[in-house]
Parts: C-alpha cells; structure tokens; sequence
RNA sequence: GUGGGUGUAGCUCAGCUGGUAGAGCGCUGCGUUGUGGUCGCAGAUGUCGCGGGUUCAAGUCCCGUCACUCACCCCA
C-alpha cells in the first residue's frame, strides 16, 4: 500500500485510457465550438454564497456537498459544485450582456460534490458545458438540446434516451406545488421524504423507491398545470426538436436537484450505466442572473458528464481514441547513430510527424520490441552501415518489407506516406 | 449520509474445513554475427489493503480502519 493515496473519490486518468478520456472531452465540446459558442475559462472556486443563492440553499448539492473553507483573509470560498452560476457570475461581472444576445459559453473542467463514491459518482468530477444566455427563444432552447445529442451521436454512443419536461415559470409553478403539496400531505411517507416533500414536493416525484413509487400514480402533474405562455413555450421547443430530427421521451416526472430550472428541463440517461445513468443534463433559468444581481435575462444551458460519458463508450464497446501514438518510431544501433537518431527525430516532429525512439540504449532486439509497442506503423532504423552511407533503412511493421531512403529524403517521405494513409 | 459486497504479484484472479503463497497475462533476458509481432526456455516482483485480537500456528476466524464496488439518496 503506498504512503500517499488519491483523495477519495476523485479518478484519475492515464494512458492508455487517458486518451479515449481527452477524446470524449472534445467531442462533447465540438459541437457547440462549431455552433459558435466562444470558450470561458472559470475559477474552479468562487464566493460561496454564489452557489448558496444562485444553486439554492435548499438543494442536497449546496446544503451538503459543497467543499467550503475559509481563506487566509476569512473569506468564505466553496469549490464549484457546478458550472451554471460562475458562468452568470462571469458574464454579469464583465458586463459580457452588454453586446448582442444570446451570449453562448462553453466551458469544461472538474466541479466537486462530497458524495459518496460510486461507480461514476465521483467527488471531482469532469463536465464539458454551454450557456445561452439572454433570450427566451425556444429554439435556442432546441439548440442547446441538439447540440447535446449530437456531441453523444459523435462518439458513437446509441443506448441512451433523452428524457424532456417543462417545470413551469414564477406564474405557474407556485400554484401547481400547491397542489402538488396538498397530494403529497395525504400519502403514507416517512419522516424524510416528508421533510423532503416539504423543502421541495417535486423531487419527492423521481423517488425510486417502490413504496414511495407506487403512490405515485395519479400525482398532479406540472405538464398540466402550466400556464399559457409555458404551454406554448414547451410546444414550440419540441416542434423546433422534431425539426432538428431529435428523438426525445416525455418525461413529465423530471426533477432537477439544482432550483435555478424552470421552462424547459432535460436530462441524457444511458441504458448500460447503473444507478448513475444520467449522462447530461440541463435546463432553462429564469431568475438565476438576477438573483446574483445581473439582470432579469433567461437562459438555458447543459453539462455533460466527461467521467460518465467515458463510461457509457466503454460500456457500449466503442473504442474511442484508440490508435497509436505516434507515427514513426527510430531506433539507433551505435552511439554515432544515437546522435543521427536525435538529429531526425527533431526535423520528425517538426514536420508534424508523431515521433519516438528507443532510449536506454537499448539493443536491436529489445529496440525493435519497443518500436513494436509503440504501435507506429513505420520504424526507422539506423546502424553504422546508415551513418557511414547518410542513409536509413524504413522498415513498414505491417507488412515487414524495408527500404533503404537517403537521410535528406526520409522526412519527406515518411511525410507523404503518412498524409496518404490518413486519408 | 444509510444498508450490502469486495480488497492476494503491474493486470485478471485461484488458494477446500486455519499450518508461514500460486496460475494466466504482462515485464526482463536468452534462442550466437544488425530487426519486432508467433513459438520455446529462463528470470524478477508480493510486509496476502492497513491496524489490532483469537490461536502453538491466520491470506484463511473476530474487531476496527482505509479504499473500491452495488443499491438507496443525489446527480454529471
């Protein structure tokens, strides 16, 4: 057992699964990078009553799991539980709502909740994001969903499901939670979904729990109690999804944990995942920019879970980010051809070319057994035959053929036969 | 936070009713003179998660602890 252990909770990736993990990263990104959301670049800590007003104090994830300690100036700071509120806190602060609307941010990065550990809940987690902020257009609301789907259709994931709902507004929901309270108050529960019930009734309506479950059957739904403006919101984003060819399930039960949703509320699930399913998730804002004293602009945005979504392509065998990791790999037989070696694999990875060698002088076997390893479908090798004739021998691992090229030409051809192949 | 499971070489795991550790893969080397992947041979690596207890004796039983894991909860 080492003397030093991660934090709990917190993974860690290395190669060789490090690269599917950077690959998913940008996948989820690239989407909203091409849909011309410019990138933010977020303290990873901020005022922690950010969070308690801008999450909500009622919320698990604000009221117990938020790291927070004091700095040296006594200052209260938490680590970000989420990315939502130092998005809105940025853009109020550097009036970034002062140009033309919607703003649109993408962000990625590790957020912390102190939960417990689980397969794919974990204390630091990953998630790539985007806001539109400054508009009530539907569409955009549909945009943002669409660029969700399509991040996950990149990388090849199939066995997920999008699960859509509308929470309401200021004007609807405070009369539907009424009647959703009055419901509640004449089920069998115990004491702590009641006093869950009480905090917020609609998170008592996703409890998994049969006994809980089983009395939920003709619960008042917040789909039918929305107002007209809500109504007709809710119907043109699904008209605008159908538009943008973009499957999705009614989902009229959904809850959020984070209070800022209202409108538009969606979440990405994965079938293969286990209890931690949810994949991505996101939603409408209403009040959250005023709150933290911006002003009174709505806007939508989701996170996409990096850790989870990595899992969910394992989960469905998809080998993302497989490949070698370089292109050519030289390997010196004598000391004079150590110095030519260094010499060619610096003009290699000027010219673009993914390079490597065999170090720790190594020999010819145990040399060749790394460049095997190596994966790179090209070895250079160069004894003192090579040095005394400025040559080098390229030697094709697949196929096991090897030609002799002079030492002024190999870059240029190792260049050309690389760009054919990866077309 | 609540309840259950697991923890043995780098990895995956085997070790029956307690008697001071094994396999496969991987790794290193060799199979003569400058060539990998297959094959054969040889070799290295474990305070059996950590701490305590019971016992003549514990990887094997008991307690605690840490980590991982499953469900709830929560959510990405």
């Amino acid at each position: 057992m080492p003397e030093f252990q991660a934090p709990k909770g917190v993974p860690e990736y290395f190669p060789p699964r490090s690269s599917a993990f950077l690959t998913v990263r940008e996948a989820l990104a690239f989407p909203a990078q091409h849909a011309g959301y410019g990138y933010i670049e977020l303290p990873v800590f901020e005022d922690t009553a950010l969070f308690v007003r801008g999450v909500g104090e009622s919320t698990d994830v604000v009221s117990k799991e938020m790291y927070t300690f004091t700095d040296r100036g006594d200052r209260s700071l938490s680590l970000r539980p989420e990315g939502t509120a130092g998005v809105i806190r940025s853009i109020v602060e550097n009036r970034l709502d002062k140009g033309t609307l919607p703003v649109k941010l993408w962000y990625a990065g590790p957020f912390f909740r102190a939960e417990r550990p689980q397969h794919g809940r974990y204390r630091q987690l990953q998630q790539v994001g985007i806001e539109a902020v400054g508009g009530d257009d539907p569409a955009l609301d549909a945009e943002v969903i669409t660029l969700a789907d399509e991040a996950y259709r990149r990388l090849g994931l199939r066995q997920y499901r999008l699960d859509l709902t509308s929470l309401g507004c200021a004007q609807c929901r405070p009369a539907y939670r009424e009647v959703l309270t009055n419901f509640l108050a004449q089920l069998d529960l115990d004491e702590p979904t009641r006093a869950r019930a009480a905090l917020n009734p609609l998170r008592v309506l996703d409890d998994k729990r049969p006994e809980v479950h089983d009395q939920l059957g003709d619960a008042p739904l917040m789909v039918d109690h929305l107002c007209a403006e809500c109504r007709d919101h809710y119907d043109s984003v699904r008209g605008f999804l159908r538009d943008a060819r973009v499957q999705w399930q009614e989902a009229p039960r959904l809850v959020r944990g984070l209070d800022y949703y209202t409108r538009t509320t969606f979440e990405f699930t994965h079938e293969l995942l286990g209890a931690q399913s949810g994949i991505g998730g996101g939603g409408r804002y209403d009040g959250l920019m005023e709150s933290v004293g911006g002003d009174a602009l709505s806007g939508i945005g989701f996170g996409l879970g990096t850790d989870r979504t990595l899992l969910a392509c394992e989960a469905e065998g998809l080998d993302v980010g497989a490949g070698p990791r370089v292109d050519v790999f030289v390997v010196p037989i004598s000391d004079a051809a150590r110095h030519v070696s260094v010499g060619l694999l610096a003009e290699l990875r000027e010219a673009g070319i993914r390079a490597d060698m065999a170090y720790g002088g190594r020999g010819l076997k145990g040399s060749m057994k790394a460049a095997d390893k190596s994966g790179a479908p090209r070895v250079v090798i160069i004894g003192e035959d090579e040095v005394a004739a400025q040559n080098v021998q390229v030697k094709d691992m697949q196929q096991g053929s090897q030609q002799a090229m002079t030492r002024e030409e190999v870059v240029g051809e190792l260049r050309r036969s690389i760009m054919e192949e990866s077309q």
